[in-house]
DNA sequence: CTAACTGCAAACAATTTGCATACCG
DNA sequence: CGGTATGCAAATTGTTTGCAGTTAG
């Protein structure tokens, strides 16, 4: 199954591409319909599917929603339930270490997905 | 708001209190509707909603559909993409150790999710 | 008694699908 | 051309809600 290069998909492609905010398709789909007239949340949704199966964007189910993100490199997710906001995450030895602690018990991990407050709503600066 | 002891209410806590399966309201409502005769999925979601807020059993959110787990001992979880099955993970160094590299960033953990593939769909034995 | 709870049916939100048409390669 | 991809509308899935009748304390 050849892809193609359609208008819709490359707006959607760059759109999250740009943004480091992990869109939903929702988002996604307001931030472009302007420079696409008449796409529709259904494209956007196939072309997000797509895009994230063909490794070019990566897909979260956060809170019950698909968020998407097009930075690729391994990191980790932390979503914070005040703020409702998907923060990237980059430690490697955080990795390093929930990988190895997972394999001695025979899993694998390929996603670490931590959820609380963030530096804003953490309780020192919860105004 | 005072809380009542009904069937329904007491039915959902045995259930999930019994099993280590991580149900859905839908898997709740299927065990339980034979015990109690005319329960209905909304009073089974309405209870399993009020038990979590009383903190008599977790709610989790796990690939887009809400999961109710009756050991409420802090612990992890593990979902694997290959059975679908939610694991208990009980590492308190894990949980230590993403607790201070998080803490050091300003955030405050209060669940890790991790996903991926457990024992049996780890590729060592994935027949 | 009376506020909490229930069943029922309808509403909802997020996502997916069928199908006829459009258009990339 | 031929098969992808699209728009549109309708269908699905998981969950929530309004309301009138029921029941626990």
């Amino acid at each position: 199954m050849e892809r193609r290069l359609t208008k819709q998909r490359s707006e959607v492609l760059e759109y999250v591409k740009k943004v480091r905010t992990h869109p939903t398709a929702e988002m996604v789909f307001q931030e472009i319909k302007n420079k696409v007239p008449g796409i529709t949340l259904a494209t956007v949704y196939r072309n997000l599917h797509l895009l994230a199966e063909s490794g070019d964007i990566r897909k979260l189910m956060i809170n019950g929603e698909y968020h998407f993100d097009g930075f690729v490199k391994e990191h980790q997710h932390f979503w914070c339930i005040k703020c409702n906001e998907v923060h990237d995450i980059e430690d490697n030895k955080l990795m390093n270490y929930t990988n190895n602690r997972m394999n001695e018990r025979g899993f694998i991990v390929s996603e670490i997905t931590l959820s609380g407050y963030c530096g804003l709503h953490n309780g020192k600066n919860n105004y």
